[in-house]
DNA sequence: ACGAGGCATGACAACGATTCTCAACGCGAC
DNA sequence: GTCGCGTTGAGAATCGTTGTCATGCCTCGT
């Protein structure tokens, strides 16, 4: 094996164990966004025991590695997503929870633009849009 | 002061204490985003003393009111800033803190757009840019 | 001006999410 | 097999934030 390759294919998967992938699994198993805490007892539901800890640090491992999606619900918690692994955003159900993956080239160009017109180098965004998605507002 | 400015100041701002008037007066003092904890510390440094809980309850509610702009750092944390009337949005440089307001109406009319095209009504974003300022770029 | 009623305050406890600690564990290499 | 080191997990520790509740101080009526 050359230490390259190694080094490269480890620095974004890790050494795999029976925790990660578990938690991977999980991921899988839902579409919306997840707290660490609902993952962490997800697992534990369904036989496959992994420490809290352990949930978090894969978490993080993987938003690190842009495997998965991780914003802020209002109050602060981080929540979790497997999602596609090209540039996108987020329009979410604030009642059910129900996440479409959206894409705004003009939204992309724009942050550019603007960051750029004042002197911003490095520029990174973050847009997320909540709102009530038609079966809630019908429901209500 | 005229009696419309008095009553329409005073919904908004609840009863008027030294303790609101000192974290209002702290608000007026910087142009960067702030925690409520280093805030607290301004104003015990200033000679004005106001309990921490107080110093987060006081901006609560002017962040509810819309008198001040809440934002969440990357951990989670949130932190303040007053901020104009209109609605806009952050360019910040996550080196130094300085923060410049922007507007994006093509933005604004593209969320609204994507959202109803999912069906969705009632739809709030958030939308903050992230990036090095000029000064901070220079001084690498 | 005076007192009553009620919102506001502050010291401190309580909370909840996340991170740290560190001894035990297990996966991969040889 | 067994060695070495990355990984795990239970619980403690951290830290931002919120709750508690006795006391304080506006505001209003008198
Ligand atoms: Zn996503
Ligand atoms: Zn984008
Ligand atoms: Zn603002
Ligand atoms: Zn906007």
């Amino acid at each position: 094996m050359t230490s390259t390759d190694a080094e490269s294919s480890a620095s974004s998967a890790g050494r795999p164990t029976r925790q990660r992938r578990a938690v991977a699994d999980a991921l899988e198993s839902f579409d919306d966004f997840r707290s660490a805490q609902e993952i962490h007892e997800l697992l534990g539901r369904s036989g496959n025991r992994v420490g809290l800890a352990t949930v978090y640090r894969t978490l993080q491992r993987l938003s690190a590695a842009g495997e998965v999606d991780m914003l802020r619900t209002e109050d602060g918690e981080a929540i979790y997503r497997r999602c596609s692994g090209t540039h996108h955003h987020h329009l979410v159900c604030r009642s059910c929870g129900r996440t479409v993956e959206v894409e705004g080239p003009a939204v992309e160009r724009w942050t550019s633009a603007v960051a750029s017109e004042h002197g911003f180098t490095d520029v990174a965004h973050t847009l997320e849009l909540f709102g009530t998605c038609a079966e809630c507002a019908a429901r209500a």
